[in-house]
DNA sequence: AGGCAGGTTCTTA
DNA sequence: TAAGAACCTGCC
């Protein structure tokens, strides 16, 4: 238990809602359970502004979760580099979403949640990604409260389990992309550690040629795994925004290297506008 | 109750 | 190279 504090721009549940993450829990207004890999986190807002009130100690905050929210990467800056009046819908997203950051997660962990996540809605990814935890997972210290949690499956682990209780954890066809994904990188055959070494050029085309995963789940990789802010993930939302807004092009250029940022705004805002 | 979902792959021209 | 169909299954 320790109280920190944040200073800059910084929302959770925007964060949430930026479609990031699968692991996080709203537990009560603003407060959330957060996993990631083998590691939870409960954070509340603290009362005070900026202060929140997290369950891990402060070097474990310091070594891990504070780089896991990317609190040292001035996004201000990078809203900076939008014009108002050149690119006013952007500007917009921007505003709306301005405490979103984009998380460093785990690049196995999101590797295999987006080969899930195609043609599936968020509540069904979320349930599968449980199961797979629950399946294959380290089970965590045992909490107060008597609840369970699992730690997202190794690459091992998840190597391990044969396709039907793959299969059981309501992946569908989807099953043998992540038994073969996970083969080639439980088998050393393909490294994730390697592939931080890559340009992004390089680095899409590897992912691309693991099965299961495309253009879009690779770019998702990139920017949620690797933090690779340039890469621009386009799913039904944000093609139906580029057609609406852009159609003439969106002008990556402009925003290089940090088009992926923008993306994100645009994501959000887009979802926003959809529920209200 | 039945269509649809944050795509990828395979098939066909 | 490009368009279209097929694909599992849980959710609303």
């Amino acid at each position: 238990m320790a109280i920190i504090s944040i200073n800059g721009e910084f929302s959770l549940r925007k964060i949430e809602e930026s479609g990031q993450c699968f692991r996080w829990t709203e537990l009560s207004e603003g407060s959330f359970l957060i996993q990631s890999g083998n590691r939870l986190l409960t954070i509340r807002p603290g009362g005070e502004q900026n202060r929140y009130e997290v369950s891990c100690s402060i070097p474990e905050w310091n070594s891990f979760w504070h780089h896991y929210f990317d609190l040292d990467t001035d996004y201000a800056a990078i809203r900076s580099m939008i014009d108002r009046r050149k690119d006013p819908y952007l500007f917009k997203a921007a505003e709306a979403g301005r405490e979103i950051r984009i998380l460093n997660q785990d690049p196995w962990e999101t590797l295999i949640s987006f080969i899930i996540s195609q043609r599936k809605s968020i509540p069904a990814i979320r349930t599968c990604i449980e199961k797979l935890c629950i399946a294959a997972g380290k089970q965590l210290e045992e909490s107060t409260n008597g609840t369970a949690y699992y730690a997202f499956p190794s690459p091992e682990a998840l190597a391990s389990l044969d396709e039907e209780r793959l299969s059981e954890c309501g992946l569908g066809y989807r099953t043998r992309y992540i038994a073969a994904t996970t083969n080639l990188i439980a088998s050393g055959t393909v490294s994730l550690e390697e592939m931080q070494n890559l340009n992004d050029e390089e680095q899409l085309s590897v992912l691309m040629k693991l099965p299961g995963v495309g253009i879009k789940v690779a770019s998702c990789v990139q920017l949620f795994g690797f933090h690779r802010l340039n890469a621009f993930p386009k799913d039904v939302w944000i093609n139906r925004t580029l057609q609406e807004h852009y159609p003439e092009g969106f002008p990556y250029r402009q925003y290089d290297p940090y088009s992926g940022v923008m993306q994100q705004y645009l994501f959000y805002y887009r979802r926003r506008e959809e529920k209200e």
